[in-house]
RNA sequence: GGGCGCGUAGCUCAGUUGGCAGAGCAACAGACUUUUAAUCUGUGGGUCGAAGGUUCGAUUCCUUCCGCGCUCACCA
């Protein structure tokens, strides 16, 4: 896409007419009286006290008639009618109205309010100021805006043309306040942990890499908070949860995106029975808060959220819906039940793996409603407390709804000796090319030898939550800017390339942007970012401007 | 990364069994002082995602590439 001056032509001769005429396009301020909704809400007493009202917004559409000219102008709260005509509002700015004000401007207006013919609440306008001029026509107002691609990257256009985005942003916006609202109510303390880290771990996932200049140290963008927030737990912070972005260098899909939003709380002296408590507590509290109700629908699948949630454990739900005993069958008659299936499951990862695999098989899908599934196997688990009754398997749950996984618990291990075995483990499964094996983290340990107390933790997603809550199929839809890939511009190839294009300005190597960053990566993998950027820059240039 | 599908005007979409590129809305010019998908008359607008190939001729057929969606694998 080119430049909007060669794009639209006929635009920008019109601001530039605006501007001969003496107008600033481009005003610092408005004073308004009345949003939108508020002067549709009080019309009757406002039509009747003929109280002057002003309001100000986008102008969604434009309808002229000669002398005389409806709009609608859109803000945040609505959207409402005004009327322009030329004997109230003069020759000099009804001409304006009529040839320079179109679509997509922003405009303020004064006036009293009115009911049409047609029973529409208008503001009768007697002064108008134009406060943006727009250079790009909006998609038009019957279609709209369909296309996927353009509406993810474009969202401020997704956002003025469909209502129903909006909506579902302003419930995200709402759930996530009903959370910290609830565990405000049950004495957490909301943290911040780093989000870039020397080592990275709390999960199994391949993690992005940066490098910081004036350090000359690798670093990682978190992929989960885990580790930092049970360090806090031993600092004697007993009830703590954070709400941030996780960042996992994997692949884009329906229900994926690089950077996520992750909830996770940690609670001192608590197992995962009272975690599950707390989750079906959590989930129940944040549906009436945001949707006003327990009976849901996701995708055309009518779900009951109503507690208490069924508790069943993973060996006893595949004997429920597999009407297969696994619990002290050999391993190699485990492998033979696996093969039957077409699972493509290697013996040589243990057994928590095949029984992970038939989990997925027979259970997964069919758990519609909220369910907890407890006790998963060990090998699977190596941040979980082995269970007192069976050390194959551990104090772990997670919670199904429409066959998806929103939460992730366990009874924390708690054990130094047991930590640093089972990092251990994870490094020599690095050394054998595992890339996404944990790294050991000493300080971590020696957080751990001070001394843990039990502790309950949990992590929900919660952009998978945002999906469900919203009824939304696509992960890009409860986020505002999903990630896409780099869009190419007509004319300026390099257009999103401008911070790390060689030709940069004297301006740019002022961070030292160019040479001798992260020297370990070839360019355009992806895996890792780039830094010393010009958009620092500009921001420093900003700053001293001011 | 694999498989399937899609990409035509600012927007929503037709279309070409290979032969001058179409509509509605938006825009522009004109009429119209309570319209609301305003109406009426007229006009302009396209590298048919990009690059190659086949052909007298390619938006159409073939190849490669770019982007998006669905799906499988991995993950939350």
């Amino acid at each position: 896409m080119n430049s909007p001056i060669e794009f639209n032509r006929q635009r920008y001769s019109k601001l530039e007419e605006i501007r001969a005429r003496g107008i600033d396009p481009y005003p610092v301020r408005y004073d308004v009286s009345h949003p939108a909704q508020s002067i549709l809400d009080q019309a009757e007493d406002l039509v009747e006290s003929a109280e002057r009202v002003s309001v100000a917004g986008r102008i969604t559409s434009k309808r002229g008639h000669g002398k005389s000219g409806f709009a609608h102008l859109l803000d945040r709260t609505g959207r409402i009618q005004i009327y322009v005509r030329l004997d109230r509002i003069g020759s000099d700015v009804y001409e304006i109205f009529d040839e320079l004000i179109e679509v997509g401007d922003y405009l303020g207006v004064k006036g009293a309010v009115f009911t049409t013919r047609t029973g529409e609440t208008t503001v009768m306008v007697d002064e108008m100021e134009l406060l943006s001029k727009s250079l790009r026509a909006l998609p038009e107002k019957w279609h709209g805006l369909r296309d996927i691609e353009t509406r993810y990257r474009q969202r401020y256009v997704d956002l003025v043309i469909n209502p129903d985005v909006k909506e579902v942003f302003l419930k995200r916006s709402r759930l996530i306040r009903s959370v910290q609202r609830f565990m405000d109510g049950e004495g957490f303390v909301e943290v911040e942990t780093p989000i870039l880290q020397p080592l990275y771990g709390g999960a199994l996932a391949r993690p992005f890499k940066t490098h910081h200049q004036a350090l000359d140290m690798p670093l990682f963008m978190r992929i989960a908070d885990e580790l930092y927030l049970k360090r806090l737990i031993v600092g004697g912070m007993e009830r703590v949860y954070e709400i941030g972005h996780d960042f996992r260098n994997e692949g884009i899909d329906r229900t994926h995106n690089p950077e996520f939003t992750m909830l996770e709380f940690y609670i001192a002296y608590v197992d995962y029975r009272f975690i599950m408590d707390l989750v079906e507590r959590l989930f129940t509290s944040v549906f009436q808060d945001v949707n006003g109700t327990l009976n849901h629908t996701y995708q055309g699948r009518s779900i009951d959220m109503t507690p208490p949630w069924p508790r069943i454990s993973m060996l006893d739900a595949i004997r429920e819906y597999g009407d297969v005993d696994v619990t002290r069958m050999p391993t190699a008659e485990l492998a033979a039940v696996c093969g039957e299936r077409g699972l493509d499951v290697d013996p040589e990862l243990g057994r928590g793996k095949m029984i992970d695999g038939l989990f997925e098989y027979f259970v997964q899908d069919r758990l519609l409603n909220p369910t907890f599934i407890t006790d998963y196997p060990v090998e699977i688990s190596p941040l979980a407390k082995r269970h007192p009754d069976n050390p194959e398997l551990t104090e772990r749950f997670e919670l199904f709804i429409c066959g998806s996984e929103f939460a992730n618990a366990f009874s924390e291990l708690n054990d130094p000796m047991d930590q640093r075995r089972r990092f251990e483990e994870q490094v020599e499964m690095q050394r054998k090319g595992d890339g996404e094996a944990h790294a050991m983290d000493e300080d971590f340990l020696r957080a751990m030898e001070y001394g843990m107390p039990p502790t309950g933790g949990c992590g929900i997603g919660i952009d998978r939550l945002a999906m469900l809550i919203t009824d939304s199929a696509n992960i890009k839809d409860v986020l505002l800017f999903p990630h896409m890939r780099k869009e190419s511009f007509d004319g300026d190839p390099g257009g999103l390339d401008g911070p790390d294009s060689p030709g940069g300005t004297g301006a740019e190597m002022e961070n030292g942007s160019g040479e001798a960053d992260s020297p370990d990566s070839p360019d355009g993998t992806g895996a890792e970012l780039e830094n010393g950027s010009g958009e620092a820059d500009g921001l420093s240039d900003r700053a001293s401007g001011i």
